[in-house]
DNA sequence: CTTAGCACTCAAAGAATGAGAGTGCTAAAT
DNA sequence: ATTTAGCACTCTCATTCTTTGAGTGCTAAG
C-alpha cells in the first residue's frame, strides 16, 4: 500500500496517454509501454492501489483510469521532465516577444501575452498594472476649437489620453498655467501615490484658479483611476473552444466575466516561480476541468505582474511550462534592467 | 395559386410566432389567432400554396413551417409594422449614445455600437474608418531617456500614438524642426491624402536633414498606415451564444475572422437606408442562419461609415430596426452639423 | 510478488416501440 | 368556387430494451 518505482512510472505513464489521447487509460495499453515490463494484471494491481492513494480515478467502472487533480499535482511536481529549449527556440521566443518593437515595459508584455497563446494554444492573461511605474509626462493639447486632449505617459509606456471639451477656449496664458501646474505636482509621482486624497488637492486648486477648467479637471481625475486600476490583457480566449473536455458554454461565461480574474486573487503575486491551480466544479467561477499555470515577473526584486496561461486539465505542462519560465525571466531581466529614468536598455540577447 | 389577403396575413403570422417561439409553426395556432377567421384546413391550404412559392419550408414532413429567406424578406419589406419610438424611449437612447461624453465622432460611434448591442441583444460592428477626416494635431514628445511619442490627433476625435526609440537623445533644435516640420506638412491633410507616396517624401526630407531619426520617420509611416485603414469595431458579439439557432463552433469561427467582414463587402457603403443579408450555408463565412442589418451614416451627403446588427435570421426585426434607423439618422445630424474646425456642436436634442 | 483466467459491470450504440403533432386529401357544406 | 370537417398517413422525439465490448477485480496457480 506504498509508493514505489514502478507506480511512479505507471502514474507518469497514465497522465502522458492520457493528455494525449483524451481517453481513459486502461491497464493494457499501460502494460504494452516499452519501459513497463510486467503484465496487465499486475498493472491493474497498481493502478487500484494508485485510486485507493487518490492520483487516479475511474469515471465509471468498466473504464480505464484518469489522473484526478491529486495525480496531476505530483506530476508536475515530480515526474515529467520537461526538455530544455533549444538554442534556436529561444531565438524563436526572443523574436515574438520584440516583434513590433517591444519598446516599452507595456509592450514586451503584450507581446509575451500575444506569443503565448499562440505557442500553447491556450487563453492568456497578464496583468501589467502599472502600479510601480513612475508618471513621467502629462500634456494638455489643443485641437480642434474647444477641444483638449489630456495625454499621461507612464514610465512603463502606458500612454492615455483623454479629449474634454471647454466652453470656451483658453488663452495660451491660461493653456501654460494648467500645463505647468499638472507638470509639476503630478510628473514623477508613482501611479501607486495617485490618491483620491492627491487628486482633490489637485482638483480644488485648479478650480480655485479657475472655475471653468472643471471638464478638463473631471478628465485628469478619471485618468488617473484609469491608471490605478489593475488592467488586464486577454488573449486567445477563443483557443479554449477547441478544447472538447472544456464546456462551451462555461468558457462563454468565464469570457464574459474575466475581469473578475484579478480580484478573485488567481493572479495573486505573491509567490514566486510557477503555480498551477485547478479549476474544480466547486469553483463556480472557474471553468470546470480547466487549469491555470501562473507565474510571476518582477522588477529588481519586488513582483510587479503576473503572467497566467488557463487551458484544460489535460494540458502538455512539460511543454507549456518551459515556454512560460521563459517568458516571465526574460520579461523580469529586461525590465530591472530598466535605466533610472526607465527606458529599455539594449535587448542583448546572450 | 397567387397572393392575397389572407395568405399575406399567414405569412406575417408565422413569421411573429416563429421569431417569438422558435418552433416551427402549425395551422391549428394559425386558425385560432384572432385576425385569422378561417378554420385550420384553410389554413393548411394556404400555408402550402405559401411553400410552393418558396415563403415557407417544413423542417420535415410531420413539422409545422417555418419562413424561408424570401419570406423574411417579404416580411421586412412589406409586412411587419414596426413600431414608432416613443419620447421616453428616443431620450434613453440620447442617453445611451451620449455617455461617457461623447464629444468626439469616434465616440459618438462607439457609444452607438455599445448601446446597439445592449438593446438588441446581438453582436454590433461599426466601422469608423476616419478616412474623411482630417489630420488636426501632430507632436512629438520626449518621454524618459531618448524615447519619443509620436501622436496623431485626427478632427474626427482619434487619438494615436506611437513610442520610439532613438539611439541619442535630441536636442532642443531637432526636436523643433521635426515636430515642426511635421506639424507644416501633415496637419490639414485629408487621411484619405495620405499616400505612401506623400509619406516617402515626406521622410525622404526628414532623413536628408538628419539620419539617425529613421526610427521617427519609421513610427510616422506606421501610425499613417494606422489611419488609413478601415478600423472595425465589435461589441455584443458573446450575445450570439445565448441564441440555440446559432451554431457555437461558426460563432468562434467568425468572430476569429471577423476582421475580414470590411474586405468581404458586407459592410457595402454605396446605399442609403437598411439592408438585411441573411447567412446561407453556401456562405462559410457568414454564421448559418445568421442575418446581418446593415445601415450607413453620413456625414454631410456622403457615407462615411456602417453600423452593422449581427444575430440569428429569427430576429425581431420589427424591434430591432427602428433602432438602428434611429442611430444612423442621429450620427449623421450631429456630425454633419460640424463646423469646419470638426468640432460637434452642443448636442441639441430637439 | 507476479500472472493467467474468468466472471462481472457498465457505458455506448443500435433496434424496437409508442405517442403526438401536423400534414394532405377527399367529400360534403356553404 | 371556397371553405370546412374528417381521417388516414408520416415522421420526429422520447423511451425502453438489447447487444457489444472494453476494462475491471478477484482467485488460484506459478
Amino acid at each position: 500500500m506504498r509508493m514505489n518505482e514502478r507506480k511512479l512510472k505507471i502514474l507518469a505513464a497514465v497522465v502522458d496517454f492520457y493528455v494525449r489521447t483524451g481517453e481513459p487509460v486502461g491497464s493494457k495499453v499501460i502494460a504494452s509501454l516499452p519501459n513497463i515490463n510486467v503484465s496487465a494484471a499486475t498493472v491493474r494491481n497498481d493502478m487500484a492501489m494508485l485510486e485507493k492513494l487518490g492520483y487516479l480515478e475511474q469515471p465509471h467502472t468498466s473504464a480505464g483510469r484518469i489522473p484526478t487533480i491529486k495525480g496531476y499535482q505530483l506530476y508536475i511536481e515530480e515526474l515529467m521532465t520537461p526538455p530544455s529549449l533549444s538554442q534556436e527556440e529561444r531565438a524563436r521566443l526572443d523574436d515574438m516577444l520584440f516583434c513590433y518593437g517591444g519598446i516599452t515595459e507595456e509592450l514586451l508584455i503584450q507581446n509575451a501575452t500575444t506569443a503565448l497563446a499562440e505557442l500553447t494554444q491556450c487563453a492568456v492573461v497578464s496583468d501589467f498594472s502599472p502600479k510601480f511605474s513612475v508618471i513621467s509626462k502629462v500634456e494638455v493639447i489643443p485641437t480642434g476649437r474647444r477641444i483638449y486632449v489630456i495625454l499621461l505617459i507612464t514610465s512603463g509606456g502606458s500612454i492615455k489620453n483623454k479629449a474634454c471639451r471647454l466652453e470656451f477656449d483658453l488663452t495660451h496664458e491660461q493653456l501654460n498655467w494648467f500645463s505647468g501646474y499638472l507638470s509639476e505636482h503630478l510628473e514623477g509621482i508613482s501611479v501607486s501615490d495617485l490618491s483620491d486624497e492627491l487628486m482633490e488637492n489637485l482638483t480644488s486648486a485648479m478650480s480655485a484658479y479657475m472655475m471653468s477648467l472643471a471638464p478638463l479637471v473631471q478628465g485628469i481625475f478619471e485618468l488617473s483611476r484609469d491608471l490605478k486600476q489593475r488592467a488586464l490583457l486577454f488573449k486567445g480566449e477563443r483557443n479554449l473552444f477547441s478544447y472538447e473536455d472544456l464546456d462551451k458554454m462555461e468558457i462563454v461565461k468565464f469570457i464574459e466575466r474575466k475581469d473578475e480574474l484579478a480580484l478573485a486573487g488567481f493572479l495573486d503575486d505573491s509567490f514566486s516561480g510557477i503555480r498551477v491551480l485547478f479549476g474544480e466544479d466547486k469553483n463556480s467561477f472557474v471553468i470546470g476541468n480547466s487549469s491555470m499555470i501562473v507565474s510571476n515577473y518582477r522588477k529588481g526584486k519586488k513582483n510587479v505582474g503576473s503572467l497566467g496561461v488557463i487551458g484544460p486539465m489535460r494540458l502538455n505542462y512539460a511543454k507549456v511550462i518551459p515556454y512560460i519560465e521563459y517568458f516571465s525571466q526574460k520579461i523580469t531581466d529586461l525590465i530591472s534592467e530598466q535605466t533610472e529614468d526607465c527606458n529599455l536598455h539594449e535587448e542583448d540577447e546572450n
